[in-house]
DNA sequence: CCTTGCCGTAACATTTTGTGTTACAGCTAC
DNA sequence: GTAGCTGTAACACAAAATGTTACGGCAAGG
């Protein structure tokens, strides 16, 4: 399955949000979501319940209840998103403890880390620099 | 499994054989290897087999077999690597197409590959940034 | 030239993770 | 109270990474 599609997913819920807002739709239900996502409701339900975690959206209960973004989609960066959905770094280390006898085996896995902790940090700092309004903004482009 | 560890085997592959080539080791077999990693001479093997692949290593066949850099340590970057093993790229698009009858729908995944293109970039960068030569000085330190 | 040791790779088992689906209790506006 | 949607558990399913076994192929050295 590749890569994981969450934070995409969760970026596609809240542009969506973010335009029906603009539209004057006050709230989305979870299935309206799902509709334009073309998934199951579950799967977005999930989705915006980490996003509510974060504190991106808001949700409310009862008849007529619903989705809608909790801040303005230019405040929402996609570093944001990343940090709600919980996403993974891309690299992993070793699945089982390399040989500790070895000194590369003994080694290897703090040099992997700092090496990895910076590729973390380049990719916080590019996704810190697009919102929802951006990427909304240049979906409508096309 | 979390993130895939390629890039993690492959670089302690290529430290253990810049470690062992300045001992005096000319070459080491898969099996030697794979001590080291504490995995199975296979996913070595298979690991090598992509790092040959992209000329970062060579092999010799027959009895007394094995394997050793094709470069210096310092001429190998960690982003040589990330190609040789096939990284994917962190950030995977919809599983399943998106209703295109939808504005968000149709526009998010050009909207998405440009973000995700940059941050794979920023990835590039930070990878190109370290050698297995720092990798083993790092390693060494520990 | 043939034996020996290792490579190269196919085939399959296992594990893990992501995703999809069904079901149902809980909440709130009306 | 009732209708409509949320929140989440439980399970099914699919895909990918990793581990394992097996075996043909190659080349150095006798």
């Amino acid at each position: 399955m590749a890569a994981n599609s969450r934070l995409t997913i969760a970026t596609h819920v809240l542009t969506w949000l973010a335009l029906a807002h603009r539209r004057g739709q006050e709230v989305l239900t979870s299935d309206q979501v799902a509709a334009s996502v073309n998934t199951n409701s579950v799967i977005i339900r999930r989705s915006l319940g980490d996003l509510r975690r974060a504190g991106l959206v808001e949700v409310r209960h009862g008849a007529g209840a619903g989705w809608s973004l909790a801040r303005a989609p230019r405040e929402i960066t996609l570093l944001q998103v990343y940090d709600a959905v919980g996403g993974e770094p891309p690299f992993g280390l070793h699945r089982s403890e390399p040989n500790l006898e070895c000194p590369v085996g003994r080694g290897i896995r703090p040099a992997l880390n700092q090496t990895y902790g910076r590729v973390e940090q380049a990719i916080r700092r590019e996704l810190a620099d697009t919102s929802i309004a951006d990427v909304l903004r240049e979906a409508l482009r096309n």
